[in-house]
DNA sequence: GCGGTTTGGCCAATCGATTGGGCCAATCGA
DNA sequence: TCGATTGGCCCAATCGATTGGCCAAACCGC
């Protein structure tokens, strides 16, 4: 514990004894506003109490706060992986709604990877975290499950399974809004990068993209649904296998994730191909880059940080033993150069 | 606390009395394996009890043991933002290392800004962390001179300034190998987009750079060294500065930020110049994201899981009160085909 | 058989804060 | 005037684990 050896710690006991009060006098003063507050001191010894706590500085000690009162302000989040913009931006509006309601977090990496998954949410509640959020949901969520009976509170971002507690964006949604630009582009053969087989995001979306293209008569041949992971390497390898098929190939490329389609854009460009005008190329989540390419990306943008914050204040309303039902955000489509060359 | 409500809390007190001991003797023999250990109980009792701590699977209550010890192995890491793709990554190998030595660990995103680093620092040490490491150094150093005034062990990470422990990237070698090879082709007309001035990783890239060119008999105009934001954004709009200026523009490109450089390739492209062959654009961290783009970008390795890894070793020196000395870690360079055509 | 050392464990204080209950004196109501 | 409030504060138990002391029995050598 972090502590200035010139500044001793200063505790409820240090002003109690300074101002000739119980500790527990002090404690009431300094932490019930509404009734009991009142009724713990007289006017005049409350301002001095707080007069000289704020004089010392004084911190409760939160460890000792825990122990006493069972709760410990902390939530745990997993993600599959904080490099990945997508994660980290949701984190980042996870830890922006903690800290302004006095919570705190730790994140850590499962690299989706179900033995870290498990190993992780132990640590977590070794540490007596109040309840998790789950930003790596596996579509078979037998983990979850399990999790769920051990009685601890918790909500799924991104991913959503079963019926568990989750803020997504409305990834069918936003599957829709990309075949319906593509289609009104007039493109009549185009393929999906749709991400892992696991991850609900992706199985939405390219669900809602098959489900509009159907609607409007035109086929997504199966072959042209690839799997490949949410990164530009993925996205790369994805496309060079679509390329390799035979028969015409794809005039348009729907990437389940922006980083896909940046692979995707680069394996295109390997084959002689323009994105843009011999071929379109989307992507999903519209991160800040996508704006900024050398052939600005049109995506699908998601409420990535909304969506943190949601899930955060679901979260805290689990714990705070009160009903939450799970949330979809709406996605919103952005047209730019790499659709409409 | 999330606790089962089927399965109540299993305590030292739960073991001992189920044992027959008392609790000091349970903690004794769950507790020290060294010496202490050896003469807490006789063999078999110390098969008993540990036989029945993992069938009950005991775990420690950390808020118990950091009251008592004084210690909460905990560390607090302030970031500029973790959507960041370099500081997420830095952030994992402190992760990473962190959780190999049970510790575990707060984030928080201070957006560069001095208001966030005092109120996140403060939050932080309100949770008795251990120590702190901190990825956002800004080159005044005024705040973390009066952190360390305060007997607060601490790291810096990526970043350096004054005297302080940091483990970094020996960003001003970086800069000397990206000029180096922007000479060896030729280039004598170069820019730098020079990232935020605060941050020493821009500062020293950008001084390695203008060094080796100057060692070369190559001057780097002043008004072609542009600061800027380290991400694509910013790095478009500090070479659209760029270009504007008067006289010839620039033949090569160095970013002290990969981003920054695929913000650069935008900007170029949007001035009807190709990247490779009309203007050499070089990026640094080599991020996952350089090898994968439509014209893969050369660039600066630089070892951020590492220089996470390290930060965390070396704050857990100074935390157990060892000497620790700051650490520069080596870059590489990358040569792909922005550079070469 | 006796003093001395181990062995094996128990006792109790402690870390800092919370909280149900008490207790005394002043004030109030009738 | 006297009992009933209530304002203002103190007491002490408690959360769970750690750790310096202490103590009784067993064991040792001679």
């Amino acid at each position: 514990m972090a502590t200035d050896p010139h500044r001793p710690q200063v505790t409820l006991r240090t002003l109690a004894d300074q101002l000739g009060l119980h500790v527990s006098t002090v404690s009431r003063v300094l932490h019930a506003k509404p009734d009991e507050g009142r009724r713990a001191a007289s006017p005049a010894t409350i301002a001095r109490v707080r007069e000289l706590a704020d004089r010392l500085g004084y911190q409760p000690n939160p460890h000792a706060t825990s122990l006493r009162t069972q709760r410990s302000n902390l939530v745990g989040v997993l993600v599959p992986r904080l490099s990945d913009l997508v994660l980290a931006t949701i984190y980042e509006g996870i830890e922006e709604a903690a800290s302004e309601r006095a919570l705190s977090t730790f994140v850590t990496n499962t690299r989706d990877q179900p033995r870290l998954q498990r190993e992780h949410t132990e640590m977590v509640l070794a540490r007596r975290v109040d309840g998790m959020i789950f930003g790596d949901a596996h579509a078979d969520g037998a983990f979850l499950t399990e999790t769920a009976a051990r009685g601890v509170p918790f909500v799924l971002v991104s991913r959503h399974v079963a019926d568990h507690v989750a803020v997504t964006c409305d990834d069918r949604l936003g599957g829709r809004l990309a075949a319906e630009h593509l289609l009104s582009l007039g493109h009549r053969r185009m393929a999906v990068l749709a991400g892992e087989p696991y991850a609900s995001t992706g199985i939405d979306r390219t669900a809602g993209f098959v489900e509009a293209c159907r609607e409007a008569g035109v086929t997504v041949r199966p072959e042209h649904v690839v799997h490949s992971p949410f990164d530009a390497a993925g996205g790369r390898a994805a496309t060079e296998r679509l390329l390799a098929l035979p028969g015409p190939a794809p005039t348009a490329i729907f990437a389940a994730n922006d980083f896909a389609a940046i692979g995707a854009m680069g394996a295109l460009r390997d084959h002689g191909r323009q994105v843009g005008s011999d071929v379109a190329v989307m992507g999903f989540n519209d991160t800040p880059l996508a704006a900024e390419l050398p052939v600005p990306l049109t995506s699908v943008r998601s409420p990535m940080h909304e969506m943190g914050r949601r899930a955060l204040e679901l979260l805290a309303r689990l714990i705070a033993g009160e009903p939450a039902e799970s949330e979809r955000l709406i996605p919103t489509l952005k047209v730019r150069a790499s659709t409409t060359g």
